[in-house]
DNA sequence: CTAATCTATATAGTTACTATATACTCAAGG
DNA sequence: CCTTGAGTATATAGTAACTATATAGATTAG
């Protein structure tokens, strides 16, 4: 018997329309998760093209994380029913994992835009802005917390945002207040921020921002950042212009895209109030 | 110096916000991918929240099927140049894999409704119906075609499915064509198909039916199949309608669903001529 | 009839974790 | 101040699901 009447194909065929190794093949066989119809005398495997639909649902189910000993576990006792249940509760995981991809996909568009946006900036560059009015997802207040505490804000704040499905790809910033920026305190931030551009109706934490506010880049180390602080506070007395209630700071290039904390770009915006 | 001046986060909390178990984060450090930015005398690891940033980023790369070696590779020589094009490719592949995705739910929803469907039949029950048009994806011919030649329609047949996006989900049928019915040579077919609910315009391989038809289930192995054609041509002769062009045969339940051939489920769906 | 190409089994290697064993460090309570 | 329990560290072994390699037999094309 060789290939027998012709609806049959051999182990490399059956391969090529799963699109996949032929080892793999060989290792279902041997763990006996799915076996050719038949094998003949010297060992031959010969599957039926119906068997495709069987990968194709082994395929699926590994795609949304179930092990080959869960799949195997179903398919010792399939039935229509556990059919049934089964594809009711993956039906839940794979729209949920479709929102994931979605989100992901809104993420790498961010990030296009946002390091599109920044080659064309001049770092040197100390401008006056008036801004339109900006969304801003706030974290609680971080002033003078304990260790445990502030890893707690974060979780909630990082958690809040994947479980609301806000957008992703806008850096995490920070808030400080007039207070202590006067003060040199640069680093005992009030807030932690992420933009929302299309923020959720009736969620907490929304801030909305506008206004005048100036705006600098400090390239370089956090722990340099006074000496821009200063550049720019030079800018503001000879604009006439005074600091307002809150100062912004986020990363415009990070450990995301450089390799040394020396080419870190931090863009400051302080608000300000014109005289 | 212990947790510093609190904008660190030790190992287990740091994981705990990249939702990753302890020992990844000790294996990216190990592997030199993802570092924290300090480490204490005694050896204790201080990420800062900043990091997440990067941990993101290297999750995201990792969804997209990037070794931890390439993304090694790139992250040894980051610049906001190679990040963003490397990010416009990773776009592309995103948006493949949430086509996949997308397919794959509708798969889904296609096997909840077709075994939903199929729990409300009697097996036992021969009906003459008049089915409305139904469009049918079709291979191409496969009558007395030689072993390589069925491999390549089928193969072909297989990936025009995948990359059309057109429906899958749907069993795949087989066409026989009346001469080769009366022969009593059931399994000489002239096609396979694939019901396609939402046919894509100006796609070859298209056929439309409609008509009256004779409808039958065969239980059991496909070799037994020429007793449910002999009760079904009884029933033909006592509703006076005599066989129609095609003959048409898919799976109810087979093999993803029940264990031994014998619980197997064909339909038999016979093109009939009223009389 | 022979060479190229297929098939098979057996075994070792790989990736990206994951678990375990052992030891050190630290913060909190009695 | 001491202890206890939880956290941290390293080192090493184990795991899942392949994937590659080596060796040998079978089949097919010229």
């Amino acid at each position: 018997m060789n290939k027998k009447n012709g609806n049959y194909l051999t182990t490399g065929e059956f391969a090529k329309l799963c699109k996949v190794n032929k080892q793999t093949l060989f290792y279902y066989d041997q763990i006996g998760l799915l076996s050719p119809i038949l094998k003949n005398e010297k060992g031959y495997r010969y599957y039926s093209i119906h068997q495709i639909e069987l990968f194709f649902v082994i395929d699926l189910l590994k795609d949304l994380d179930m092990s080959l000993t869960d799949i195997q576990l179903y398919m010792q006792n399939k039935s229509p029913e556990s059919y049934l249940s089964l594809m009711y509760q993956k039906k839940e995981e794979i729209v949920k994992k479709r929102q994931e991809i979605e989100m992901k996909e809104k993420f790498i568009e961010v990030q296009i835009a946002l390091i599109e946006k920044a080659s064309h900036l001049d770092f040197n560059q100390i401008t006056l802005e008036q801004l339109p009015e900006a969304t801003l997802y706030l974290s609680r207040n971080i002033e003078n917390i304990t260790e445990e505490e502030f890893v707690e804000v974060v979780s909630d704040f990082l958690n809040e945002l994947n479980e609301s499905h806000l957008d992703t790809g806008y850096p995490i910033g920070v808030i400080t207040k007039r207070e202590q920026i006067v003060k040199g305190e640069y680093t005992n931030y009030s807030f932690l921020y992420i933009e929302q551009p299309k923020p959720m109706e009736g969620h907490p934490y929304f801030k909305s921002v506008k206004g005048d506010f100036i705006i600098g880049y400090h390239i370089g180390d956090a722990n340099t950042i006074h000496q821009t602080y200063n550049r720019l506070f030079l800018e503001m007395e000879r604009l006439n212009v005074t600091i307002g209630e809150y100062v912004f700071e986020e990363y415009i290039y990070d450990s995301v895209v450089k390799n040394h904390k020396e080419h870190y770009v931090t863009k400051i915006i302080i608000q300000v109030e014109l005289n």
